[in-house]
RNA sequence: GCGAGAGUGGCGGAAUUGGUAGACGCGCUGGUCUUAGGAACCAGUAUCCUAUGAUGUGGGGGUUCGAGUCCCCCCUCUCGCACCA
């Protein structure tokens, strides 16, 4: 072997190894234990970054250690390939975003490739592939079907200038990003899918979830948003339309003493007298014109107006006014708020600023609230007072009880609300999955044949950006016949969501070339769920909570048994680097930076705040360079070794260095002893120096197993294996017992090979072995290597260190006591004080209280 | 405002059930070897101090023989949600 580590060669030679033999492809075995492990694929943009490099070398440790215990490790890799980039490419460069796509996808590839990761290549697939839709498209039909995709009105960003619908990353400031025209809403039909449906078994599911973190399932059950309540109908005064509320606080109903209701709500029209027509009119104008300025500042003044109806308390049949009011939404309840302004502070400050009556109906035991003294609204809880037949009771069995009495009456009944609404998944875009449905005159939306599946999204289309989507203009497309009556129809021209492609991947990969139907339930079954998925936080809700949803779907189509996708949920931190701006050319690239000046006008360069690696900030660093500077071994290296990896990452160029130097350390370690250790054993019996290393190396292997298993903690397992190269470079005794020094080097190599392959396999080789590396196991450690003869304890007096007692392992409490009491230092601070307790903690220290 | 998490040397970060605070790495200091070194190796490196001594994990209380760790109050920062009726 070379003296030199050349991490070029090392890493050329095994990535071309993996790729000609595919130690790595993964097969269905019912002997084995099976390990799926995943990272959130990529979007191909073309470009690996270091967040990349990160998520991946991360997942690419677990896949390593895993299949060196054993396991049937199943760790594949694919493309989230749909998607607006590949458009807008298209409309800026004229590329097709087929073509732009696969291209993207082929040089990702390649560098991933050159990061050693151990991915089952066999499986990959990109969801633009016809082949991976068709099945999508499938899974919508049963949907159809089953009534769990639906069509419904709903509003989009809508651009008149460019005849075009925008994502709300189109709209800046209100604005259309390529145009600048004001962004309008416009009503289109659109497809749902019922998530709505599954609210509560997602919801329940969160308390079992416990290998995720809780702030994940925290943010999903807030967006899930289930509440507890009543609704209650509300009798205009002089009409039969009755407006319906929803409430969490029933208990407060005596306490009403108006309504609110959201502008856009149904009723307005019909509530609205004339004389108050033109006072309301112009409070829709402003509620529109803030709604579009409002959507990224802060709060927003409570305005409302009044419609000139009233209604009646379904309980003490009380005339109360209806208004408006910019704060209720129509997304969520009903569009409708019985005003409580003694006890709910929106409806008491509206209550104030409109000069309404305020009512108290929940007293607290201590205070005596008084109506209109009241600074802020009393939402804790009471005894009803000012309520009929319900004053005193307490407020919480007043729910109850006020529920039950109006369902008596049949004005309201108990309800739950969610604040989740169904899942729009309709795109008015030209690179997504096609909408497998025809819309006919006669017979509506008739959902495409099975047999006809896929439908292709045609090639043949020119992107302009404008006049909306091109698959709406492509009358070869468009113009079908009705499969239900034969009349000429026409086919939907929406995509989906790409999120729809990425809430099954994780599935299909178990069965990629599957061609009977979206899943192989075998091979499913045996796979699912993903043991172990990896991915940054940004994805805490939508992604997360729609593949949890499509699972339960798939599940009760039939199509697979498992609940839920994911088993562990590991979300890694971002990776971030320092800033670095000049005063004239503004944010500069590291290498733009030399000796902290600018290389365009050689000004100081101010240091900025460490934020989030972006190409706008510039603090970014290009992975291929890394690579080609110290190998993808050292990149792997430091992104592992630099923090834990649910925390931030800052990438620090001096740390990269160190981990390089390591690797160099380690390359030598066996370079230099090579021959020494060839086919040393172990010794019968060892002592001394020898055993301290030999102790040593199985301490390292017990730390470095119980870290990365189960808790991640690879920061500390590499300390760990870097403290046992200090204690190899500090052995004295080689020559004498080069069995022990041979144990520890392969240990070295055992233990790293998870987060640096390349050069472990060549150094195991290097070292004599015909196998890999990975074949050779896991190594486990000797309980028996661990004992020692004597162990070092601390002696504190009242807690505070004053000595240290070298004792016997086996050492009786006595003994180590006298031992203790004995040292000199320990002794000076006892003087002529009394000894009243002697704490022993085995293995760590004792402690003498004195007085 | 609500929810979640965090605050430890010059820096990134370590510290099972409460049990030697600062592992490991970076940086820095000194040394060895070298024509030279930004290579390699060795030693040192929380603060104060003459000290075998005192202080020290955001601040203030408390529990304990013993608190970075547990309890109470407060401050700061990060992330998520935000008029949710």
């Amino acid at each position: 072997m070379d003296n030199q580590y050349n991490p070029k060669d090392v890493e050329a030679k095994w990535q071309h190894i993996w790729q000609e033999e595919q130690p790595f492809s993964a097969s269905v075995d019912s002997t084995k234990e099976k390990y799926y492990l995943l990272e959130m694929f990529p979007y191909p943009s073309g470009r690996i970054h270091m967040g990349h490099v990160r998520n991946y070398a991360i997942g690419d440790v677990v896949a390593r250690f895993k299949r060196m215990q054993g396991f049937n490790v199943l760790h594949p890799m694919g493309w989230d390939a749909f998607g607006m980039p590949a458009e807008n490419a298209a409309i800026e460069h004229g590329i097709h975003p087929a073509k732009w796509t696969y291209e993207n996808i082929a040089s990702m590839r390649h560098q991933l490739k050159k990061i050693g990761l151990s991915y089952d290549w066999k499986r990959e697939f990109a969801t633009c592939d016809a082949d991976y839709y068709r099945w999508e498209q499938l899974v919508f039909l049963k949907m159809f079907e089953k009534g769990l995709a639906y069509k419904k009105g709903s509003s989009v960003n809508w651009c008149e200038d460019c005849q075009t619908v925008l994502a709300n990353e189109q709209v800046e400031d209100g604005c259309c990003w390529r145009c600048h025209n004001q962004v309008q809403s416009k009503e289109l039909d659109q497809w749902f899918f019922k998530i709505t449906n599954y609210a509560d078994e997602l919801l329940d599911w969160t308390d079992k979830l416990s290998g995720w973190p809780e702030r994940v399932l925290a943010m999903q059950r807030n967006w899930i948003g289930k509440s507890y309540g009543c609704e209650i109908d509300f009798q205009v005064a002089g009409d039969d339309e009755k407006i319906k509320v929803f409430t969490t606080r029933p208990d407060t109903l005596a306490g009403v003493t108006f309504m609110s209701l959201a502008p856009e709500h149904p009723m307005v029209e019909k509530l609205v007298t004339a004389e108050q027509s033109q006072a309301v009119q112009d409070f829709m104008t402003t509620v529109e014109r803030q709604d579009k300025a409002d959507r990224t500042s802060g709060d927003l003044e409570k305005i409302g107006i009044f419609t000139g109806s009233y209604c009646l308390n379904p309980f003490n049949g009380e005339k109360i006014p209806v208004f408006l009011a910019n704060f209720v939404l129509m997304g969520y309840g009903t569009g409708a708020v019985m005003a409580v302004p003694a006890h709910d502070q929106r409806d008491f400050e509206f209550a104030k600023k409109y000069d309404l009556p305020i009512r108290v109906v929940i007293q607290p035991k201590d205070v005596d609230l008084v109506a209109d003294q009241l600074t802020e609204a009393y939402s804790d809880p009471g005894f009803l007072v000012n309520s009929d037949q319900f004053d005193g009771t307490d407020n919480e069995s007043a729910k109850e009880q006020i529920a039950a009495f109006l369902d008596n009456l049949g004005v309201g009944r108990k309800t739950v609300n969610y604040r989740l609404r169904d899942w729009g998944v309709s795109r008015q875009r030209y690179w997504g999955t096609p909408i497998p449905i025809i819309y006919c005159d006669d017979c509506g939306a008739v959902p495409v044949p099975e047999e006809d599946l896929p439908v292709v999204l045609p090639t043949d289309v020119e992107l302009t950006g404008e006049g909306g989507s091109p698959l709406a203009r492509h009358q070869q497309f468009l113009q079908v016949s009705c499969p239900k009556c034969g009349k000429t129809a026409r086919r939907e021209s929406d995509t989906f969501d790409t999120f729809v492609e990425s809430s099954w991947y994780f599935a299909r990969y178990t069965c990629p070339d599957y061609t009977d139907g979206p899943l192989d339930k075998k091979a499913a079954n045996y796979w699912l769920p993903v043991d172990q998925y990896i991915g940054g936080i940004e994805h805490a809700v939508m992604h997360l909570l729609y593949a949890r949803f499509y699972t339960k779907i798939l599940r009760d189509l039939g199509l697979m048994d498992v609940d839920e996708p994911f088993t562990n949920l590991l979300t890694q931190g971002m990776v971030c680097k320092e800033t670095q701006r000049c005063p004239e050319h503004g944010w500069l690239y590291p290498e733009q930076v030399i000796d902290g000046k600018c290389e365009l006008c050689q000004q100081l360069v101010e240091q900025g705040r460490t934020e989030k690696m972006s190409k706008s900030k510039k603090n970014v660093i290009d992975p291929n360079q890394l690579i080609d500077q110290y190998g993808a071994d050292t990149a792997r290296l430091f992104s592992l070794f630099a923090a834990p990896p649910e925390k931030d990452l800052e990438w620090n160029e001096q740390g990269v260095e160190g981990c390089y130097r390591f690797l160099n350390r380690v390359w030598r370690a066996v370079a230099d002893n090579k021959e020494l250790i060839t086919d040393a054993k172990v010794g019968a019996d060892i002592s001394g120096e020898a055993a301290d290393l030999r102790r040593k190396t199985h301490q390292t292997i017990k730390k470095v197993s119980e870290d990365i298993d189960g808790s991640f903690h690879f920061n500390t397992a590499i300390a760990a294996v870097m403290e046992l190269v200090n204690a190899i470079y500090a052995f004295k005794s080689a020559k004498e017992s080069p069995g022990v020094l041979r144990e520890a080097l392969e240990a070295v190599v055992c233990l790293l090979n998870p987060f640096v392959p390349h050069i472990c396999e060549e150094l195991w080789h290097a070292m004599g072995h015909e196998e890999g590396v990975e074949l050779s196991g896991w190594p486990t450690w000797d309980e028996a290597a661990l004992v020692t003869e004597e162990i070092s304890l601390v002696v504190q007096v009242n807690g505070k260190v004053r000595g240290k007692i070298s004792v016997a392992t086996a050492a009786e409490r006595q003994a180590i006591e006298a031992e203790a009491l004995a040292d000199e230092n320990v002794q000076r601070f006892i003087g002529a004080k009394e000894v009243c307790k002697i704490i022993v903690v085995p293995g760590r220290l004792v402690n003498i209280v004195v007085k």
